[in-house]
DNA sequence: ATACGTGCAAAGTATTTGCAAACGG
DNA sequence: CCGTTTGCAAATACTTTGCACGTAT
C-alpha cells in the first residue's frame, strides 16, 4: 500500500488538473518533492532537492508552484518563527500534526495530540470562525539540549 | 491602579538593570512603545511609535533592544504568517493570549481559551519538553467577512 | 495557434551588521 | 575615561515580479 504522503501527490496533480492548470515540469517536481516528506519543506529545500534529483526548475517557479498549492490548500503554509517559510502537504484524510521546536539546536519535531485538536475545534466554535488552518508551535528545549 | 502593561514597563527596565544593561535612549523608547499596548507591534510599527512621540531612535536599534528584550524572555516574538515579526510583553503575572488572524480581511484577534491552556500544558508534559513560550496562530475567515 | 508555464534577472521587503560618534556610569 | 549604546548606511536573506521564450492543449 502507498503511504499516505505519495496518494497526495497523485491527488494533488489530480486536482490541479481539474482546477484547470496545465501539467508543466517545475509544478510537477514541487508536487513530487512535497509528496516525498510529510513534515515541512522550505522552498529552497524543494529546490535543492529537485535538483538532486537531476531536475533544474527556477526557484521562482518553486515559490510560484507554493503560492498556487497553497491557494488550492492542498499545502499548508508553516511558520516556525525564523523568517523561513515551510510547507507541507494537506492530508486528503484530514490527519494533521503540529511542531515542537528546538530554540537551542533548532531541530524540528512533529507531535499529534487528540486532545490539543478538540480544544482547538473548540475555540474555534466559540469564537464563531471557520477554520481554514491551524498551525500549533510551541518552542522550547528538547531532551538532548536539556539533559544532554 | 496601573494596567498590566504599564507594570510591565518598570518591570522590564528593572530587569534590564540587573542584567547589567546601561539605560539608553533608543531601548528605554522600546520598552515604552510596547508597555502601551498588550498585543503585538511589528518593530517598524514601535519605530513609528517613537517618532509620533517625538523620539527619534533609528530602525536598527530598535531590532537590536528586540533582540535583548527577547532573550531576556521579557518579550515574545510571534509570527502571525506574513513575514513579519511581531513582538508582544510578557506580562509578569503569566497571562497570556493566542492570536485568530482572519485570512481574507487581514484582522488579528487576540484571544484566550482555558482549555487549550491546559491541553498545551498537558501536550508539553507527555512530549517531555520544557516550554518557553507557545503560539497558537488560528487562520480563518472573521464573522464580518464570512456573513457580511 | 494561443494562452499558460517557466527561467532568469531585477526589484522589493524585512532584518542584520560594520563602524564611528555619542553617551552613561 | 572606557565600554556600551546608538544611528547611519551597506549588506544579507527571503520572496516576488517583469519579461521573453518554451510548451501543453
Amino acid at each position: 500500500m502507498a503511504s499516505a504522503p505519495e496518494i497526495w501527490a497523485d491527488h494533488a496533480l489530480e486536482a490541479l488538473g481539474a482546477a484547470g492548470f496545465r501539467s508543466g515540469g517545475a509544478r510537477r517536481s514541487v508536487v513530487d518533492q512535497l509528496g516525498r516528506r510529510a513534515c515541512c519543506q522550505s522552498a529552497q529545500e524543494i529546490h535543492d532537492g529537485i535538483r538532486g534529483d537531476g531536475g533544474r526548475a527556477g526557484i521562482a517557479s518553486v515559490y510560484r508552484a507554493l503560492d498556487t498549492l497553497a491557494d488550492l490548500q492542498l499545502v499548508q503554509r508553516i511558520d516556525l518563527g525564523d523568517g523561513v517559510a515551510r510547507y507541507e502537504p494537506t492530508l486528503p484524510s484530514g490527519e494533521h500534526h503540529h511542531h515542537l521546536v528546538c530554540d537551542e539546536c533548532g531541530r524540528v519535531e512533529p507531535f499529534t495530540d487528540d486532545a490539543l485538536e478538540s480544544a482547538l475545534d473548540d475555540v474555534a466554535d466559540r469564537l464563531g470562525v471557520s477554520l481554514d488552518a491551524h498551525d500549533v508551535v510551541l518552542h522550547g528545549s528538547c531532551d538532548d539540549c536539556r539533559d544532554g
